[in-house]
DNA sequence: GCGACAG
DNA sequence: ATCTTGTCGC
């Protein structure tokens, strides 16, 4: 990834009053950072109905016309954009992180805070710490330690980039939170807050 | 048949 | 994802 003076994040909250109601309303947040500086150069927010439903699997189908329409507003094109979701740690090797970033043709990473498929081992308590997420006989990901003692995250390959550049990345945005300092930005402002607070 | 199951 | 109180640790 040579180059990066931009990274983004992109992230989905849904907004009903009725939480029971369907189609559901879905705020999608897209936002750029400068890099290494890490300011907020960018924001984009978009709602629209969302008749898909969750399925295990099917993720992409439910949030990438949102999250497409939001960056596609982008006045900054980033070189390299967070997902919140997996990338090929997927059963058909294809979470939303690919689909976003082929559609988008742009690099993608995918960090997802829990595990859909694949076996690991516990990665050691310290940060930084880091086991490979297997399913079948393939790599699909790493398991990463972002903080020490917290639930690891789950990184795996986007689109166009490795599954080395794109744990170190991730860990790389890490300012002592668990999640990437750009998808920590994007959940709030899908959420309804603000970019600082 | 039973358990698992991103956000 | 969303709902939802108090509680634990730095």
């Amino acid at each position: 990834m040579p180059d990066v003076r931009y990274v983004a994040a992109a992230d989905v909250a849904f907004v009903d009053r009725p939480q029971r109601a369907r189609p559901r309303v879905a705020r999608a947040a897209v936002v750029v950072l400068s890099y290494p500086s890490l300011d907020v150069i960018e924001q984009q927010v978009v709602e629209a109905v969302t008749e898909f439903p969750y399925v295990p699997g099917l993720l992409s189908f439910r949030e990438v016309p949102v999250l497409s329409l939001a960056f596609e507003k982008l006045e900054h094109r980033p070189d390299l954009l967070f997902v919140d979701g997996h990338g090929r740690a997927h059963p058909r090797r294809f979470g939303i992180a690919c689909h976003l970033g082929l559609s988008l043709d742009v690099p993608t990473i995918g960090v997802g805070k829990s595990r859909l498929c694949g076996e690991h081992s516990e990665p050691a308590p310290e940060k930084g710490a880091t086991t490979t997420l297997v399913h079948g006989d393939e790599v699909i990901g790493h398991v990463v330690r972002s903080r020490e003692g917290v639930k690891p995250l789950y990184v795996s390959v986007g689109h166009r980039i490795g599954l080395t550049e794109a744990s170190e990345w991730a860990l790389r945005l890490c300012q002592g939170f668990r999640l990437p300092e750009p998808i920590r930005i994007a959940d709030r402002i899908s959420k309804g807050g603000s970019a600082s607070q």
